[in-house]
DNA sequence: CTGAAAGCGCTAACAG
DNA sequence: CTGTTAGCGCTTTCAG
């Protein structure tokens, strides 16, 4: 790989003309026909900086970090995009990573803070993890910014409008008509459970409806939880007609699970989701869900990280614009 | 962030014997007892080496570069995974990238190799991309490992027996008595495709079934692509009874299309696919496939980018072990 | 057994 | 306008 030196050489000047020229400091202080000889040198050379080089001189990466819980995700894919569009367009490299439940993301972390290896960091926890896990991350001085996660500190946030969502959700059932309306939580410590819950809780409460206890189950956003809750709002007496999913993986594990018992949808049961993604759309039947803008928090995230990282500034940001959008597919039918 | 002169000030020693210890060399020619005040100090500055001083010294930075056309895709989880795995037992970190369709991973590439970002890189290119765009890639001298695509030069590769996968899923076919079996393939300029389409006919010819042209049709892996070869094969006459899908995307999105058609699967029509993911198991009815070792594609690739880091060796690998599986769900049974 | 010193590629302050 | 130089944090050779 060449060098600065090599690109030096090779244009006959010195090695901080070739710097000044190629990092375009504004001010460069070069004739155009030395400038110009230094572009095509580095032009021939196939010149690029090094980013060691760079990084370890100027103590900054360029990077922030993104974790999630799970790349996996078609959710989070979305957030992915919103999140490289907004770092490229500010001259920033995104760099994945994942926080599984066990070690809360503050291994990862501490590392690729602690070892230079990005500037700030955009930090998902997983829906399991213990406020306590958490605390750590807090008392560090480097600029986290949490998404859809409280902010139990001093960092920075950026939500979903999870509130709004399930409200939405809710709403439609009632709207066609439904009163015995379900509701398939995440787990009670998720910070995204507590706030879809209020969501709920309220639409059912403006319309003047009470439903039993045990029609909100709390028990997870995965596929398999999603399963688990419709056997278990099934066996309830009376059964719901309709039932708002937490979470779009859950609901397409509900949804299957429904199809297994002989339960059809949207006859014998209505189902509507909050998120949605392609899964959604390739459900049978397609499932009315939510649309949250992922993609903006993404954006969002990157750009309060990168803020914090230049002028230090902390900020909790809820996305409301575009609002959650519900898109009706087929799940979802009057009750009978 | 503490440095060597930190962790040297404190234990009393020099830079260099704090080096010796903390980048455990396997001679580091230190007493016992410095041994350990530098240890006591380390961890009491919670000490880090930085990441930009190793690299920019010794020209390595532990980093492979994982590039693939599509995070989103569920396949690829299970790649990135293994990929992590092996990296992660040989002291490497993997640094995930896209590469999109319109530039075929050479600029991302370029840049993360020219920028000394990575030591090395796993490259699958998407299907559409042409090979006058690949070739580029191969004048390099860069350690790249082509992942599931073909090897038209002296890089590195490593595939999935594709052929085999696809001949498994059409033979289960054959077994169930089908004659009319059809095939929807990616793209003619797929590598994958290529194989894949090698392994149907070979289950063909092999049964003895002969089975007219246009019951292949080569459109693509996307859901939506799936959709449109749904039609494209049920406007045949005779129409076939059942389809191997080259995919499980397209797979998908062929499903959910057949149902609003109002074909019934599997009574009007059988479906397997080649792949496997959670999303197979969540359709209606669940999809018949044949599960291909992504997992191990990743841990290969990556075993492969580090030898041929570490001592150069180039080698084209395909994974026969384990073999694709078959794993019998609900969308295929015998034609009527 | 331990330390001094050079140098990886780059930027920026300073000198000419 | 252009060049010299110091130094970011680290590894490694060479001296002690």
């Amino acid at each position: 790989m060449a060098t600065l030196g090599d690109v030096a050489a090779r244009a006959g000047v010195s090695i901080s003309a070739v710097s000044r020229v190629l990092s375009d400091a504004p001010d460069s202080r070069v004739s155009a026909a030395t400038r110009e000889r230094i572009v095509e040198a580095a032009r021939e050379l196939n010149y690029r900086p090094n980013f060691a080089g760079r990084a370890l001189k100027s103590a900054r990466t360029q990077v922030v970090g993104l974790v999630v819980p799970d790349i996996t995700n078609a959710l989070f894919t979305e957030l992915m995009h919103g999140a490289e569009d907004e770092a490229t367009e500010r001259g920033y490299t995104v760099l994945l990573g994942r926080s599984d439940d066990v070690r809360p993301g503050g291994e990862v972390i501490a590392r690729l803070i602690g070892e230079g290896r990005v500037d700030g960091m955009a930090l998902q926890v997983g829906d399991a993890v213990q406020p306590a896990g958490l605390r750590d991350l807090l008392t560090t001085q480097a600029p986290i910014v949490l998404v859809n996660s409280s902010n139990p500190g001093h960092v920075g946030s950026v939500t979903l409008d999870d509130h709004q969502g399930a409200l939405i959700a809710t709403r439609h059932l009632l709207e066609l008509g439904h009163q015995r309306i379900a509701f398939a939580n995440g787990l009670p410590r998720s910070f995204t459970a507590k706030r879809r819950r209020t969501g709920y809780k309220l639409a059912l409460a403006a319309a003047g409806v009470r439903v039993p206890k045990a029609y909100e189950t709390r028990i997870g956003y995965t596929v398999d939880n999603g399963r688990t809750a419709l056997h278990r709002l099934m066996a309830l007496d009376p059964r719901p007609t309709g039932i708002v999913v937490a979470n779009v993986n859950a609901a397409v594990g509900l949804l299957g699970e429904a199809r297994k018992a002989g339960i059809r949808v949207p006859d014998d049961l209505s189902v509507v989701t909050v998120h949605d993604s392609w899964t959604a759309e390739n459900t049978w039947p397609p499932l009315t869900a939510v649309k949250m803008q992922f993609y903006t928090v993404g954006r969002t995230a990157v750009r309060s990280v990168i803020r914090r990282i230049e002028t230090g500034e902390t900020s909790d940001e809820v996305i409301t614009d575009p609002p959650p959008e519900l898109v009706v597919r087929e799940s979802t039918a009057p009750p009978r």
